[in-house]
DNA sequence: GCACATTTACTCGGATACTATATGTCCGAGTTCAAACGG
DNA sequence: CCGTTTGAACTCGGACATATAGTATCCGAGTAAATGTGC
């Protein structure tokens, strides 16, 4: 799994604590946690398309939410990311070479294939089960001035 | 995901309902699908390093299932293919930048981090559930006269 | 003093190189079997 | 006829190229704001 995962996970909690609602410019966002600056705002473009975060072009714009932190969970970020496509991919090999019944005949549905979407919905579901919101208001109870110190920094004139 | 996870798991599959505990060669295996005999040579290498697989050197040589499909997991297979490193893996980038607090301090556990971990250990026991055993039930029940197919051919001389 | 046109600076956005992983291939070490040889 | 020796064929095993996807970077299009100008 590509690390922008990683990044665009953060990104989000940082703006949900610390964005209030203005823009931020990706390369801010990138400073905050020392992240290559350009391909970060690859990944924001990203979560832009996938109706995450909203770009604002020209001064004063970046990025901020697009809907409140309580409807972005973690699936929505790593499809977002990763892409749509499951991790593994049935090429359907039983029905090639020797190992091939009849091919007329419908053998079902390949269990193996089964077997696997069945686990990877189960991360899925536990994906969308957490949300942007669940870490903000967690880091809000343990370190109530992290918030402030976020806003702070992230509100600050460039250099 | 690499695909070699697909032909390992077939493989195991195969060697459950047509091995009848003598080895078969790599190449005779490979063919039953139509798969590109060395490299699938190099994931058996991999699963015989697990433990899944026996290899046994020199003619009337090959591989052969190290233990009974009802001991052999999805999760088994995935592990020594894929490796044992988790999908995500945490880079800390919140002690990085501007955005670490105090290095001293203790900031507790990532909580993103733990959420993918969750998520993670959910997909790992929905595979650790599922053996080669029920995938070989299945289709004995479904298609009785597939395993002596299988057993067959995997048995005849070679070409 | 106010409205407007112009310039300027700053932002995102997609097109372009580079690197790591996964895929595919090759040849050598080891082992078993079979056949040939000698007793 | 039987035991031993020798050879050969077949197997796995790790080392060596190639293709694809992820990583990193650059420069151009667009926009809002600030500035200067005219009324």
């Amino acid at each position: 799994m590509g690390e922008g995962v990683e990044w665009a996970l953060h990104c989000c909690v940082d703006l949900a604590l610390g964005g209030a609602g203005r823009a931020v410019p990706a390369a801010r966002l990138a400073a905050y946690h020392d992240l290559p600056p350009v391909y970060f705002n690859k990944q924001l473009q990203a979560l832009a398309r996938a109706g995450i975060v909203v770009s604002v072009p020209g001064p004063r714009g970046g990025f901020r939410l697009a809907r409140p932190p309580e409807q972005i969970t973690f699936m929505d970020v790593v499809v977002a990311i990763e892409g749509p496509d499951p991790a593994f991919r049935c090429a359907e090999i039983r029905r090639r070479g020797p190992g091939a019944g009849d091919p007329a005949a419908d053998p079902g549905p390949c269990l193996i294939d089964e077997a696997m979407r069945g686990a990877e919905l189960a991360w899925r579901s536990a994906l969308a089960a957490r949300t942007v919101a669940d870490i903000a208001g967690a880091v809000r109870e343990r370190a109530p001035d992290v918030p402030e110190r976020i806003r702070g920094w992230l509100a600050a004139s460039r250099t």
